[in-house]
DNA sequence: GTAATATCGTTAATTGTTTCACGATATACC
DNA sequence: GGTATATCGTGAAACAATTAACGATATTAC
């Protein structure tokens, strides 16, 4: 699946969230493409993609829809995740509920700094020194992992979850990791989206026309 | 300039930064194609549109590309942001060192936990209450917001921002706000990133083949 | 100084993506 | 039940992005 489609589904899933949360049983594209940023067409284009059939008149059964993406982005098998460096960015992900919307289960944490290992996090996970990592990962079916440490401790962190058998990577350090090519890396790059805004913010101000939200998914029709 | 462009500016601009430590004076675009994610001469054609023009056996000066990168992204022009959700990810986000980077200043931070108010951020920030927000903002110059509520504050705050005069919005929370088409909203979608490693981890392993970070930058030649 | 080489700038071809347009069909209405 | 309407599915056209190819030129090596 390309990568355009794959945000777009992303983008497709909180909206059929949101409607089943008010109610609603259908969904027509023309209400899909608005949050995927894209015609109605390339909608039906999408979910034909996921082979999901649709009725004239009504549109697409929410539920339907809603499962077929899920298991498209394998978002319902619970797959064991570490996340290594505890800082104040890796404590504000290890509390947050995003692990289960996207099947992930936190199940353990690293560091290496003393005073901070041994303490607790997100009411139920106590840090642990790195070095215990490869045994941890390998008792705990750990398959992927969230690194949020310095960005000159990175790569060689990387290296350690790659020998320990990891096999996709949340990447948070500015550096793009050297990696085997059977273990995935997704970067949020946090740094450029500020950048990001910074273009468009200018831009908007030159330009006072133009849509706005460019950068993530807008130009619709 | 387009989106994609853009993000590989970004990305070159990583590259000329680690190259520069190292004592590098010129880059390649063949050496830039590898972090862009593209081929050379797509690099080559990125760079025109910046109006760099490099030099046969040598390739181009990095301080040279470096600023015109600076300046084509507007990093260099400091900008006031304020700071709204003082939960963890707010914290963990005022403590870091990205602003600077992205040409930002950080100048204030809100909440509405009366717990929170009059509590110190970054060694330096005082927590103000959200009603002090729009004379804040006046007063300090601020024209942009870093937005960290939950979801359910996320766009009522939008709207004070907005009509206090707010021009972008770097939005964490998981909606699409809706604001007037003066204003820029740059969405880091966090969620939809762990989503994306969700099935990029299926995927490699489904197919043990295809290159590794595709949702990110990569698919090089 | 001449030849070899690296790398650029640019145009053309290729590939990928999005929209447009229209026939088909299920539901709603009378 | 027949007609109108909303919306789908799909193929073709339009648009956008990327790669490939190649002549031009600055540097290096001899």
């Amino acid at each position: 699946m390309q990568k355009a489609v794959l945000l777009r589904l992303e983008s497709y899933l909180m909206l059929l969230q949101e409607l089943k949360a008010i109610g609603h049983i259908t969904v027509t594209s023309e209400e899909l493409a608005v949050v995927g940023g894209v015609s109605d067409s390339r909608v039906r284009q999408d979910l034909i993609q996921l082979h999901v059939v649709g009725k004239p008149h009504s549109g697409y059964t929410i539920t339907e829809l809603e499962i077929l993406i899920y298991s498209s982005l394998d978002l319902l098998r619970p797959k064991g995740m570490a996340l290594v460096g505890c800082g104040n960015l890796g404590r504000a992900l290890a509390q947050s509920e995003i692990w289960e919307h996207a099947g992930f289960q936190l199940k353990a944490v690293f560091d290496t700094e003393q005073e901070v290992i041994g303490t607790t996090v997100a009411d139920r996970l106590i840090v642990r020194h790195i070095r215990e990592l490869p045994g941890v990962i390998k008792s705990e079916g750990i398959i992927s992992a969230c690194l949020t440490v310095p960005v000159t401790a990175a790569q060689s962190v990387c290296n350690l979850l790659v020998s320990s058998g990891i096999l996709g990577i949340w990447n948070f350090a500015p550096i793009k990791l050297q990696i085997p090519d059977h273990v995935v890396v997704e970067n949020p790059r946090l740094e450029q989206g500020l950048m990001t805004l910074s273009y468009l913010m200018r831009q908007s101000h030159l330009t006072p026309n133009a849509a706005s939200d460019s950068a993530s998914e807008d130009n619709r029709k």
